[in-house]
DNA sequence: GTATGTTCTAAATGATTGTTTGAAATTTAA
DNA sequence: TTAAATTTCAAACAATCATTTAGAACATAC
């Protein structure tokens, strides 16, 4: 058993179950047993708790923010055109999905993990979650106004959370939403089927207008 | 001092102190003691922690559920013909904000308390929630399906979940959400300037076509 | 093969958790 | 006023938590 093999045991398990149950509700031994290793190989390898749930959100956060940096890049340098609303949609999407394939990783989890460090506004990991992907967000931030450049910006930032919110918390309840579907209508839906229902809402929500 | 007065003390901090930090990250000692009550006045009227976190969240969502379903009623004896969508999003956030005026709470609160509830999948707090606002839920659900008749159900269903995401995240973050524009843009949005963007933009998500 | 540095392991540490206890204080009822 | 019932209180309880420790096991390099 080489060195990594712990370390990445250790995430798994904990991505898992951090995303299932919440940070404070996992206790390093819940982890270490479901990793199978010894219950000192979390402070060993990682320093602390705290550091670990750190480790695990870096691990998504990381590869999506490089996707999405060179994704932009590419369709900046190739179109020299202002990108339109929906395109941009695109490219968050497509990254995000691009980049849990790289990392073998779930979507549903990853979703979880974020909803999870925003609904804990005290938490230190929202302030490492902006020092992290701070720069790739404005990037984004900036290009998506500049496709809507006659919505007040104060109302657009609004309407960004209203996006990100709609997003975050549908994904990361898509097993359990999927299961009530299933009850009451026999079918439930792919990922991809939500994703691409999710998208034109959430054009329709940027727009935001009565009909 | 009354009998009243210590139960309502601890649910006071309790409701704060859930909502700012989560259920697990919330000790009874802390709550007794921004309560200034014994700690085991909590076991004493409430039975255990857990009780008490059901007991917290009841206070909000019952005279929710009370205000929406009298409010249907009006409107449904009143107009004989069916309601619109955007009407009924406009009676969804007026019961909301009028029972929060009964009770004297907070919307934010509120708000993060069920972000919270629903953050943790495995919890507790989803099927008591499911227990006591699950007529209601129904009843508002199959008015707002009328409105949109050539919606497959399905779709439909996940509009909500982009809805219910969009309102819960941004409104449980509204603080530190105007934090940022005041820093950004020197002005911030009142809670129901706030409200009055959503709305729209709701409206926009369940329709959900590109442009 | 020996030496060196890394990783693993079982055990213990000290702090914090929710909950219980039994007596004191207080309120209620007669 | 007296008796009964309710509420408060300080203290202790057992369980669990993250973290530390020191030695065993292992790998690597000379």
């Amino acid at each position: 058993m080489k060195q990594s093999d712990t370390i990445e045991k250790i995430l798994n398990a904990a991505s898992e179950l951090f995303a299932e149950r919440g940070y404070s509700e996992t206790s390093l031994r819940t982890i270490t047993s479901a990793a199978d290793v010894n219950l000192a190989a979390v402070n060993y390898h990682f320093g602390s708790k705290r550091a670990l749930i750190k480790a695990v959100f870096s691990r998504y956060i990381g590869p999506f923010c490089v996707c999405l940096n060179d994704s932009l890049d590419a369709h900046q340098s190739k179109s020299g055109d202002e990108l339109s609303v929906d395109s941009l949609i695109n490219i968050l999407f497509s990254s995000l999905f691009e980049s849990l394939k790289i990392s073998n990783a779930n979507p549903e989890q990853f979703m979880r993990l974020l909803g999870l460090a925003y609904a804990q506004s005290q938490g230190f990991l929202r302030h490492s979650m902006i020092e992290e992907y701070g720069a790739t967000y404005s990037r984004y931030m900036v290009l998506l106004k500049e496709t809507m450049p006659n919505v007040d910006p104060v109302d657009f930032y609004w309407r960004l959370f209203f996006m990100m919110g709609a997003t975050i918390f549908s994904l990361s309840s898509y097993e359990s939403i999927n299961g009530i579907l299933k009850a009451d209508f026999g079918r439930d839906s792919s990922m991809s089927e939500v994703v691409d229902l999710l998208i034109p809402s959430i054009s329709g929500l940027l727009h935001g207008t009565s009909r």
